[in-house]
DNA sequence: TTGTATGCGTTATCAC
DNA sequence: GTGATAACGCATACAA
């Protein structure tokens, strides 16, 4: 492989005045100019950017850690990460830790190892240590949407959780629901934890009772969505709504009902959280809380880059994006 | 940030102990591993893979270049690939082209300046180019999804496009309908052309006049789909059946005959390449041909990692795996 | 406008 | 078993 020595002598210079030309930093003189670019043309040079990370202290790749990129929330995230990252001229490294705090861990390690210059975080659990092990290397990180406990000081960009819930629980109750059951995310995260916040409130406010087997909690999955919807349907009497805490929870729990001969939204209405992009869906059925996902990738990146070009001291920002609330068909008619 | 001479200074020893110690490399006595590793340990010391890899010349990194990865089809290549990579020791750096020749050379550069590894690649267009550019690097590189022209060595792994074309076409045929529409890929992208030739085939064996207006060209997305399904619906008289070239395009078609008011599979049957996860349609519902999306992520993957880790001149393998026929509602019953 | 000396953090090579 | 030295390829500081 040509380095820049060999690129140097065969256009009759220094190594130092190639790197000039090359990052066109600093002066050179036209007929220097086109001599060096001569000869990098000749030789097919591509300058090795580990040699130069190594002594600028800047690999310009960044990390997004998240759980899992095939849930269509977050590959639509990733690519807002990417587009932006790779606007400012940024590569980005993608790890998938299925919610396993193990794997965070050990994919935490690899990248402050690698010297990434920025993480993109949606921790698993434990957000503090993970936030901990990362700036230990004085590496910035911004986490995404997901909150981190009080108290700890970090950027962050995610979505009203809560007040998405609240609307939705809040839709089914002025449709004429009364027994309305949560099918929730992990205890644990707080995406799940807030959606629930959000469902007790509105269930609250109307002045329904708190029934505890109402509340069900799983994993943010197809598979735990059908298992928990399973458990509701075997209550008496049952439910007439649903709330899923997320779009792989509510597409288990409708594939459950369809296995049990009920119809939605006749039988049961059901809401959830997330929407699908809308290319997935032959057609628009769920009635949902949508993040507005590609956008939460892209200011996260922004954020992450104004670190990395800006004031690394300033005071933390939290972004807070507001939800949608799209009415489609699964959350059915006012009841009679 | 501590270095390994820090560590080494700390521990009483020199630094290519240290690294002996952290690489399990070469011997080390018992009593010097463990001062070495308290002194690891009170420091928070973390290698640093640049310094490591401008020495080692590995960089223990791949890159995967493909279109789009909120594509379902290449999200699940995409998890097969970090799954892959990650189990070996290796990190993944993702890349979106669009189709466009130009950013798939923009990001191969800066991918070599990086010295990845190896590199994925889904060729945007000219395969020919970018596998020289790659090659020129010594860097080894796997060709996903797509054909590259007769002539060129170099690793692939794709589905038989044909054949799965063919028999979603076949299909049809056998259903009882005899004009059967093609909404196509780009021409000069391999997986466009190749199912275009397997439904050219059915038709000519069973045959069908070769009609012109029933092909239509377009690209691999949903707007696309529609587009070129609107320009099908003003045939007379209409076809009875489409294939989709593949699910982007068939979704998009689908909501095309639905503004129309047409009804599927009754008014048409519709057939197209490439599944949806499971975990995206409420109620499965298209007739396909399933490339198995993971597998050729990970058999990509494990191509690439042989030849890093193996035998660099071992003659270039093509692995062409089976499509699967799945019937499901879209493509209707026997016509009458 | 261009060049020299030096160091980034690690490991390969050879020596003890 | 352990260490000294040099080198990976480039860019910073300073000098000319």
């Amino acid at each position: 492989m040509a380095t820049i020595h060999d690129v140097a002598q065969r256009a009759g210079v220094s190594p130092i005045t190639v790197s000039r030309v090359i990052n066109r930093s600093g002066y050179a003189s036209q007929e220097t100019r086109e001599r060096v670019e001569a000869a990098v043309a000749e030789l097919g040079y591509v300058p090795n950017r580990l040699a130069r990370s190594l002594r600028s202290k800047r690999t310009h790749t960044l990390a997004l850690v998240l759980t899992d990129i095939t849930n269509p929330f977050f590959t639509t995230v990733a690519r807002g990460v990417e587009d932006t990252a790779s606007d400012a001229g940024y590569t980005v490294i993608f790890c998938n830790t299925d919610e396993s705090e193990n794997e965070e861990k050990k994919y935490l390690q690899v990248l402050l190892q690698q010297q990434v210059d920025g993480i993109l975080l949606v921790p698993a659990r434990s957000a503090p240590d993970s936030i901990d092990l990362i700036r230990k290397q004085h590496t910035p990180v911004v986490v995404l949407d997901r909150r981190v406990p009080s108290g700890v000081e970090v950027d962050t960009v995610r979505c009203e959780n809560e007040l998405g819930a609240y609307q939705l629980v809040r839709l089914l109750i002025e449709l004429g629901h009364q027994r309305i059951a949560i099918l929730s995310g992990p205890l644990g995260v707080s995406t799940a934890e807030d959606r629930l916040a959000g469902y007790r409130r509105a269930m609250r406010e109307a002045g329904h009772a708190a029934e505890a087997q109402l509340v069900v909690y799983g994993l943010f999955n197809q598979a735990s969505g059908a298992e928990m919807m399973r458990q509701i349907l075997e209550l008496e009497p049952r439910p007439t709504g649903i709330f899923a805490a997320n779009n792989l929870i509510g597409i288990g729990a409708l594939h459950a009902m369809q296995e049990a001969g009920l119809r939605v939204p006749e039988d049961m209405a059901v809401v959830s959280f997330d929407d699908l992009p809308p290319t997935l869906l032959t057609s628009p059925f769920f009635t949902v809380a949508a993040q507005p996902a590609y956008e939460m990738g892209q200011r996260a990146t922004q954020l992450l880059l104004a670190r990395l070009t800006g004031d690394a001291s300033a005071p933390c920002q939290e972004i807070i994006l507001p939800t949608e609330l799209v009415v489609r068909q699964s959350s059915g008619q006012p009841r009679g």
